[in-house]
DNA sequence: AAACAATAAATGTTATGACATTTAAAATTT
DNA sequence: AAATTTTAAATGTCATAACATTTATTGTTT
């Protein structure tokens, strides 16, 4: 739907104006439908972010340090994020032997597990996306990477 | 720059997968460059969409209701916005004389004048997205609205 | 080696986002 | 009109962002 309606003001200044406007508000409707998707799961999508990097390192475990750098929204809050994971028993933290500031961050067999379940369910869900084509969106994929520069 | 560059990741399963991360990255990315463009006007993202919002009601009041429609983000925290917005003298509430339960928020002078300062600088700030041509930025926004349906 | 600087996480604070509950006032029902 | 339902904001709670500070440990300098 055309974004004026969707938000109710009538004009933008500018195409990049209303590009601005419509990334971030198109940002936000994707971000809802992770939520719910993840929400019968009790995960929230940065905790979900999180156990797919983890992943990405199994059998190895991360340091928060790296989890921070590929996370979409840096910031330091992955300590944070990681103790909430760990009290759901999907990651197990161990000081690093190598050097004890840092902390080794691994998933565990029931993350591991959860994120299998939602594999599954996965195509499905991305088929909610596809009122575009896929030309429209590696077009979009080009131009976005264009923008940021 | 490529968004697999940008957050360590080497593949995404589909153009759809990559559209989604990519659309969201691209939006915490314009997020954090407004953030550091009002920063020094002591306004957060949020408080500016709101003033933007009492400034196109002006010199009507708006309701607390009418922001929570219009603002990017819902949900009801509007009513703590205003009150920091209040704190700092750039709105006013009055309770509504027809219906008591409903609150007049106004954009004061001084919300008027800071917004007025901020428009100065808006044309030059906007250049910096305009490593995309005036098409693109068209194509994108016609895109985004197709894929919300 | 002792002093100092740099680094990895953790922690504290404020603002937000999602969501449920509460409160007061208005509208509707009986 | 009294009781009930609906509505508009406010408030409470938890998770997240952004950012500054602290703590423990390692590295470097003198």
């Amino acid at each position: 739907m055309k974004l004026e309606n969707e938000i109710g003001q009538e004009s933008f200044k500018s195409e990049y104006h209303k590009l601005l406007v419509n990334v971030m508000y198109t940002s936000s409707w994707i971000h809802d439908k992770i939520a719910a998707r993840l929400k019968p799961y009790g995960l929230t999508p940065q905790q979900y972010n999180i156990l797919r990097i983890l992943r990405g390192q199994y059998p190895n475990p991360a340091r928060v340090q790296l989890l921070e750098e590929r996370m979409l929204d840096r910031m330091s809050n992955a300590s944070r994020l990681v103790e909430r994971l760990r009290q759901k028993s999907f990651v197990e933290r161990t000081i690093c032997e190598k050097d004890r500031r840092a902390v080794d961050v691994i998933i565990t067999d029931r993350g591991l597990k959860l994120l299998k379940l939602l594999d599954k369910t996965e195509k499905d869900w991305l088929k909610e996306f596809e009122l575009i084509n896929r030309n429209e969106a590696k077009q979009l994929n080009v131009i976005l990477d264009t923008l940021r520069g």
